[in-house]
DNA sequence: GGGATTCCTGAGAGCGCTCTCAGGTCGACA
DNA sequence: TGTCGACCTGAGAGCGCTCTCAGGAATCCC
């Protein structure tokens, strides 16, 4: 189908071509220092004439290892393309292994496919693997980390032993640093709308606010719940504001929740942050576009993806490496507050 | 560095257990018609007992063929992960791959490593690619085509011949089926704030709009431009509220630059859509959520990675396919409009 | 200067699977 | 009952690369 088959270059052409054996090319191509300057030079030489590249099926055929990662992405949570901080991992992930010899393999686990899924990581397809998802506390491949090294993109739910690596936001200090920024503001009263509770991500900010907030010696009942889409927001802020209680500093936990709770204040005739000073959480497009723009929590996803592609690199080399890594935060001050 | 090796089962041990050739294990496995049922039974047996899963590398090796399927993305285009509209059409490229038998390999090809990116396109490590880029004018990628089956997402800048298979979304007739509903409305001045001109989808956009509103014989003058972002289409807003001739309608080439718009309508008091009726375009996730919703052109992204897949799988099995691929577009109806 | 070391290179045996070819069995037909 | 096909199955030769092992050359030390 087509046209001249035109074979790629083999090792064995590139050998004949330079007069030196398979294996010595195999030296070369692996950077082994136990080959000659000139010889290398000459092998060198061969392989950009016929502009080889080696294939990798033989190779992990005969090395036993593959040199390709998984990024797992559980079906349930695809609409972590749609999350521009997953998004973001997953380009910082990509990024990262574009700079070493691995290769990434996006895979898609169904849950009617999770058996195959698992058998693929398990069969020898795979040297490493990535599990990004919504729901850390979501078990299906904790214990993929037996055969295979796992790392995982946020904190498991429970301290759970056998839950392997994984590289999480420390969401505490960033709802700390948000929370005391609007302290220091001079806020006395200071309300959050919050991530749901069966999330690390939610409960770790919240537990950030509550610190703050009482470290301060202020109220700490001011808190309503919304998951995250702008329309929660704006209605986590209408039943804040129904409480009829004095509000003078808002701790978000997302910009899209934050974008809800803008329009409601707007509605209400709040200025911002006159009256109410706003910190949102993500750093995303939008809360530096917003007006007034957005004072936010950055938490670096693509230094976070990058990061857990380090480790899998690590791991698979045999490396031992902490089973936690807390990525830092940091407060982006804008106009809101 | 793992316990013990505990080496995955071999077709051979399969074989062994089975009691039958390497070759009729293969012939089952591959689920070649010429096996006895009761063969193929005791095979299936063994496999299960075995729980054996085929090396891919080895398969790989031996067919000539890697039923794998790279998913390109520029690095300059890398942002494509934080665009909605190429997250789910990379959402819809692998969901679609993960009911075959095709593995998706995702590559960022940064400008650096271009020439590595595409020796590895065809050394034969992969048996197709799909190609994800703002820039279809972005002529890197078009020449592999010669020796990979490629299907690029978008359509040339140019009618260029030599440019491979492509699926595109129908822009022109978004831009019509937009501005139609507006002037079916009522609406007699209608404006837009349209995309950069040296993209193929703001090309299009704009030729549906005009199309449209010549055909009622209305005023084609109203046009400004944005670069997509909610900044831009506040800038472009004022500028077409600058110029002091009453509009009635707009139509705006994403949701983003119409949140942008919008602000700067609230700002000056005009309502919407009472004074003035909006379309968006691109139906994202804001555009459900914002007060008042937007009516928008929805694109069905993930269809149309799904699309892409697909034709790339056709094309690696010989067949024939239209080069040009157009997907439907269709009007969301909403508040705004 | 001779033997021991060290260093570099080549030979060759696989890695697990596919696929062509040949052989063997069985039913059909004369 | 003998012969010819049709149909299955097995044997075996690779696919392109890695890696161990051994041999030869160069270097070193006493």
């Amino acid at each position: 189908m087509m046209g001249t088959p035109a074979r790629s270059p083999t090792l064995e052409m590139v050998a004949a071509r330079a007069g030196v054996s398979r294996a010595t090319v195999s030296r070369v191509v692996n950077a082994s220092p136990t080959v000659t300057a000139e010889v290398a030079a000459l092998v060198h030489a061969a392989i950009s004439d016929l502009s080889y590249v080696p294939n990798r099926a033989a190779r992990s055929l005969a090395s036993r290892t593959t040199q390709v990662i998984a990024l797992v992405v559980p079906e349930s949570t695809a609409k972590v393309f749609a999350d521009p901080f997953f998004a973001s991992v997953v380009q910082g992930v990509a990024l990262h292994l574009a700079e070493t010899d691995y290769t990434l393999n996006l895979l898609i686990a169904s849950e009617t496919t999770s058996d195959k899924t698992r058998r693929y990581l398990l069969g020898g397809n795979v040297d490493g693997a990535l599990v990004v998802s919504h729901h850390s506390g979501d078990h299906s491949y904790t214990h993929l980390g037996q055969g295979l090294p796992v790392v995982f993109g946020g904190r498991p739910l429970s301290a759970d032993a056998l839950f392997g690596h994984y590289v999480d936001v420390d969401n505490v200090s960033g709802g700390r640093l948000a929370t005391r920024h609007l302290i220091e503001r001079g806020c006395r009263s200071i309300a959050t709308i919050a991530g749901p509770q069966d999330m690390p991500a939610g409960i770790d900010r919240l537990i950030g606010w509550r610190n703050a907030v009482t470290a301060a010696g202020l109220d700490e009942s001011l808190v309503e719940y919304g998951d995250y889409s702008p329309a929660d927001g704006a209605a986590a802020m209408r039943r804040l504001l129904d409480r009829r209680v004095p509000i003078d500093g808002l701790f978000v936990f997302s910009d899209q929740l934050a974008a809800g709770a803008y329009s409601v204040m707007r509605e209400a005739g709040l200025s911002i942050p006159g009256d109410i000073a706003v910190v949102g959480y993500d750093d995303d497009r939008y809360a530096s576009t917003v007006s007034p723009t957005l004072t936010t929590v950055n938490q670096a996803p693509v230094e976070m993806g990058a990061r857990m592609a380090e480790i899998v690199v690590r791991l698979i080399g045999g490396e031992q490496v902490e089973t936690a890594t807390i990525m830092p935060t940091k407060l982006v001050v804008r106009e809101s507050a």
